[in-house]
DNA sequence: GTCTATAATTGGATAGAC
DNA sequence: GTCTATCCAATTATAGAC
């Protein structure tokens, strides 16, 4: 099994742009393992380690567990095959140890909802704060897409729980919103799916987003409307009959 | 060719039940290489393509290009290998001719967009017709997310053609019903991309779904309170202040 | 058109020197 | 900890009989 990169991106040449740099914080994620460091050693073996999980996330969420191979990562982290298999013991770990890391940032804007904010404001602000994450790590989305669409065989128990949990204790502060009236009648998972839809979309589906409107969020400007626009389709609806701020949309170029 | 209920499902055994059929024009779109057909030999010919290209779309769109050998698809289709690899030229040939059906079935709902119709029935209407796509053919939606997801590398003209000429064609018409104030300002690009977003995702994250809500679009009830949510948040959002029709929220079940 | 056998290649993982 | 060399399983694709 397995394949070579060259059998996707079947126009393009070898040797994508060796960029990365980028995600600065990508440390600070992976962090969470480097747990008691401290000693320098400890450091040099965990950036090692970071380095090495950074160029599999690259990899990982453009071809996929099985279109990449071992070795193009171990390229692309400038180390050598075999010493990447002394960090992570198989394949399969290395992608579970970059999956896993991902669950907590993916699911960290849900946890802001508490139901003694004010709903509008905190959908507001998630949206926001979604977009922010979708556009400055598309390829966590991506990956963490593209395992869900598969069966995630292997984050179902985390889904089953931790992800099952939040969201249900999430659904309350949102049932709350709606008994008392701040909302409108809305079942709480589907307002969930919304949000998490609208948002990711812009991340999971670049291309086609660039295909239609020619541009991505990386476009300050492109960023800044589909905040405005996402917001206020949650928040208000398309419908010309509903009640909403009376801002007009400035004129835009929609290539 | 499309799709079997039966992807959802992720545990069940092999095997899915051999329904195909349901889409009669699998074999009008292998026509193009059945050219002049008519004869009973032909015939055949095309349903064996049609076999292969079901189990095709039902492994890949689990376990994309690279995680399915020729040799299971071949088992499913119930076909040997090389009785496959004379239908197709290769498994990239496979693949890409799964992938073309796909395009046409995806971009269909979005044509019935037109000027004249009522904004919000249009809208209405196209979020009932693209959940029962999701419902119907989970695996379509599927497949077609994982090829954007990797960036269509064999989609790519496509998309940027096709697609982005319906596309804007249709953005017309919603700025239409903008600019006659039948639909509140919004830019029309982010309205389709919320379109596809929140339906798709019933059928891409199915397994996200089930995590969550305790059940999918199978279940009829759940379809109907998830048409019912989404034309609602889309349509109106979820603002209080919105003006609404007094659709009370029936007391449902959410596991 | 379909099958069996097999060639040719890829790629995951290990052994063992340094 | 890191590297080179290598083993071995999996897979794509083809050859050639029927």
């Amino acid at each position: 099994m397995i394949a070579s990169l060259g059998s996707v991106k079947l126009r393009e040449p070898r040797n994508p742009p060796a960029v990365l740099a980028k995600n600065k914080r990508s440390k600070a994620v992976h962090a969470v393992r480097a747990a008691a460091a401290g000693s320098p050693r400890r450091e040099r073996i965990n950036d090692r380690r970071a380095v090495i999980l950074r160029a599999a996330l690259d990899l990982f969420s453009r071809f996929g567990l099985h279109g990449v191979s071992v070795d193009q990562v171990a390229e692309r982290a400038e180390v050598s095959k075999s010493s990447l298999l002394y960090y992570f013991a198989n394949k399969e770990d290395l992608y579970v140890s970059v999956l896993r890391d991902l669950l907590t940032l993916w699911l960290e804007p849900l946890r802001a909802f508490s139901a003694e904010q004010d709903p509008q404001t905190a959908i507001a602000n998630y949206i926001r704060r979604k977009l922010v994450l979708s556009r400055d790590w598309p390829d966590a989305s991506r990956l963490f897409c593209l395992e869900l669409i598969q069966g995630a065989p292997l984050l179902r128990d985390e889904l089953a729980h931790e992800l099952h949990d939040l969201v249900m204790q999430k659904a309350e502060v949102i049932q709350g919103w709606v008994q008392s009236g701040r909302l409108a009648p809305v079942e709480p998972v589907h307002l969930v799916f919304a949000l998490w839809a609208t948002t990711q979309h812009y991340a999971d589906f670049a291309v086609q987003v660039q295909a239609v409107a020619g541009r991505t969020l990386n476009d300050p400007d492109f960023f800044e409307q589909t905040v405005d626009n996402v917001q206020r389709i949650v928040l208000h609806g398309v419908s010309a009959s509903s009640t909403r701020k009376p801002t007009p949309v400035k004129k835009r170029r929609t290539p």
